[in-house]
DNA sequence: CCTCCACCGGAACGTGAGGAGT
DNA sequence: ACTCCTCACGTTCCGGTGGAGG
């Protein structure tokens, strides 16, 4: 609502004025923040250990040796995915360590690492080989990272987080990978692919899709008592005791389920709740913490997105803001159109038509910016009724940072225009 | 019951950017 | 350097439609 004010990272060093003393002794709600950061892994991790203890028996045999079948994991983000193969992969290098077997586990996040190239240069440089971050063939590559596993014998497991994100620009290094165990004579590599879209299969090559797909397993949403579950535990770790107010969990789970059961979402929340309350020098973590909280990052995100729109999409977005400003909401496709036009001829931008407009405003309506519904307005037509559903002048804030929406800054629809029809 | 408004939304096509192959 | 292909983004064309008003 009203003062929320930027998130200020803690600074972990005392300067020599002082300055940050007086903040630091407000620091008396958290005890580790770090718990509730999505890239926390937790030595416990409730309500999976059906797939704990799937994974665990798929890769058992490298204990012994032996290749693991390749795995496919699949589940929305976050339930917990990466949370249970990085533990998982943990405790098997742990576990074949004092077995006297040599079995790596590499960790990829295919978000950042995004080319076939970068892959295999990421993967040589864990197993110890350094190769240029550009400039040599793919295969070349391909061919070192072959002979450095080769070295020695061990058992090599391939976690490749986000796949889908690599898929999508090829995937010959999958279906090399898939294959390589035939060229080696020592090392043995199984692969296991983390993916969050269920359908991201139908893209791939038919051979790789069946050796990569050996096994799978598939993580089902959190529902809110399962949320409730894992927020509690770690809520234990990152807050001093008895700084939670009874119903603050409750009321992240409840809000977190609405969002398709994400765990990740739910301890941001908390977190953010948490440091909601430690800037107002609340001595708890409230109920009306967690709704500041809530409101917060919803904010932040339609920022990103208003932010982030194309041109032509802001330009529509601001003409149905200002046209529900001055009429109490209700903004019909034919009026923004309208206004549309105008505004991109006093910016001298193009005018797209009204097809693609329909389009556009569909998409607006999918981003959760606008609501837009078709309506009849029998002998008066058949239209979309737009209204807005973000807050309007915060929207037009974020809008009017783009420098080609600026001139319309003081932008008046014409009232010419806007005088059709009642209601 | 029919008409006809004002737009919806599907289909097919055009265009240019960017990648892969050669 | 070249073609070929794919993809995202737009356009053109057009049949479709819920319901107020006749």
């Amino acid at each position: 609502m009203s003062e929320i004010e930027l998130p200020s990272k803690p600074s972990e060093k005392k300067s020599a004025h002082g300055i940050f003393d007086d903040l630091l002794k407000n620091t008396v709600i958290f005890q580790n923040k770090e718990v509730l950061r999505p890239n926390y892994t937790p030595d416990n991790l409730p309500h999976r250990d059906k797939q704990i203890q799937s994974l665990a028996s798929i890769l058992v045999p490298a204990i012994r040796g032996d290749t693991p079948s390749n795995i496919l994991i699949y589940g929305k983000t976050g339930t917990g995915k990466t949370a249970v193969v990085k533990f998982v992969g943990q405790e098997l290098e742990d576990k074949s360590a004092s077995h006297g077997i040599a079995c790596y586990v590499l960790y990829v996040n295919c978000e950042i690492v995004d080319t076939q190239y970068r892959l295999l240069a990421t993967l040589a440089k864990h197993i110890g080989k350094e190769v240029p971050m550009t400039g040599w063939p793919t295969d070349q590559v391909f061919e070192e990272f072959k002979k450095t596993v080769d070295k020695e014998k061990r058992v090599v497991i391939i976690i490749m987080d986000e796949i889908d994100k690599l898929v999508r620009k090829g995937d010959d290094v999958l279906y090399n990978l898939s294959r390589i165990n035939g060229d080696l004579e020592n090392a043995r590599i199984s692969l296991i692919g983390i993916s969050n879209d269920l359908k991201f299969t139908e893209f791939l090559d038919p051979r790789v899709k069946s050796s990569l797909g050996e096994e799978e397993i598939i993580f089902p949403p959190y529902d809110a008592n399962q949320i409730h579950d894992i927020l509690e535990q770690r809520a234990g770790l990152a807050f001093k005791s008895n700084m939670l107010d009874e119903t603050v969990i409750r009321l992240c789970a409840a809000f977190a389920a609405q969002e398709h059961g994400d765990a990740r979402r739910a301890l941001d929340l908390l977190r953010v709740s948490g440091e909601i309350a430690e800037r107002s020098k609340s001595p708890v973590v409230e109920e009306k913490h967690v709704r500041v909280a809530q409101e917060k990052i919803e904010n932040d995100r339609v920022v990103e997105v208003v932010r982030t729109l194309p041109t032509q999409s802001k330009l529509i977005l601001l003409s149905v803001l200002l046209l529900s400003k001055i009429r109490n909401n209700n903004v019909s496709t034919g009026e923004a159109y309208t206004i549309y036009k105008q505004m991109c001829h006093d910016i001298g931008s193009d005018i797209l038509t009204q097809r693609r407009i329909t389009d556009l405003i569909s998409e607006l309506d999918m981003l959760g910016i606008i609501n837009a519904m078709v309506v009849s307005k029998g002998r008066y037509g058949r239209t979309k009724e737009i209204s807005l559903s973000v807050p309007m002048s915060d929207t037009k804030g974020v809008l009017m940072e783009d420098y080609r929406l600026k001139p319309l800054e003081n932008y008046q629809p014409d009232p010419l225009i806007i005088q059709s029809r009642l209601m």
